[in-house]
DNA sequence: CCCCTGACTTTGCTTTGCCTAAGTCAGCTC
DNA sequence: GAGCTGACTTAGGCAAAGCAAAGTCAGGGG
């Protein structure tokens, strides 16, 4: 087993979490419906108009993320309305909104209106800004270049003869 | 000034970070092509190869990406070698690293192969494992539950008569 | 000065995503 | 029991994104 790290060129990305995740939520429509979701909407039509898509394409998203574990569709019923389904989020779709803050942090700074940003996220507990940062396992801040890449055991190498 | 935070409805999102971020890395190709420069490709063929993309889409991808300011375009020369461009990523394109690691850790987490994934990513200064999580402005640790949103300087209201 | 190589570009085709407009359906309200 | 409403589905079409295969181009090596 020569270098491994040098020999990123016979690494094979099919077995990559980003990939995989990016298989599930790999599209604009998807990411929006779980911010709508992470932030509260319920209802099939605030959905569709709160992300801006129309009914068919969010029938056929919240489709696959509810098959994918990522929603889930509970009955539900206002007073004096009929039965109907809503849609809220499952461990698992909580568990991507780390991606969201990431997302809207880089879109605050990087893309945001002159104004500022629409929303913020405060501390449900103590009301103080919330972001997304990265932590190492013996609790140090780790910056973006910070980082090195190790094997994993479900590393897969090219057959490089 | 009704309640605002009751009267979501009301909100519109035109002016969404997350939606803006999309409009800039909201295309798996996108996504993955940021994935390899944070992990040291550098150069177009090595794009293409390990992203699995053909390579007109690595151009118009690598195009993109330095006209949005993520990536630059340096000159480089190995020896023996004529000279050629690299790409590598600017702080611009640095600062989406902790979105890359969320969804990396979602994957790890939700959609890894039975054998584990292929990378695990180290701190550089002490080796320990880095994880993206989400920190208050007061040093507390935060769930993703335990999240308010609130209005932000930005936000738009819909005219509602 | 001719070839090789890395880095693209061009062409032609398929797939995916999204749209509008219209239709369906079930259960309350009246 | 007729109509309304929320939640979809169906049909038809356009545009963006992707692929494979082949062509272009520039500069250093031989």
């Amino acid at each position: 087993m020569t270098d491994l790290l040098a020999n990123r060129d016979a690494w094979l990305m099919t077995n990559c979490s980003i990939a995989r995740t990016l298989d599930v939520v790999g599209n604009r429509s998807t990411l929006l419906l779980l911010r709508e979701a992470s932030l509260g909407t319920r209802r099939f039509d605030d959905f569709a108009a709160r992300v801006g898509i129309s009914e068919p394409v969010a029938a056929a998203r919240l489709k696959q993320l509810v098959a994918d574990g990522l929603l889930e569709r509970r009955p539900y019923q206002e007073p004096g309305k009929r039965t109907r389904d809503e849609y809220v989020l499952t461990e698992k779709g909580a568990q991507l909104v780390p991606v969201l803050v990431a997302l809207r942090q880089w879109g605050d700074t990087w893309a945001a209106d002159p104004a500022g940003p629409s929303v913020w996220l405060a501390h449900h507990d103590c009301g103080a800004e919330v972001h997304a940062v990265l932590r190492c396992a013996a609790g140090h801040d780790v910056d973006p270049d910070g980082l090195d890449v190790r094997p994993g055991p479900g590393l897969l190498l090219a057959d490089t003869e």
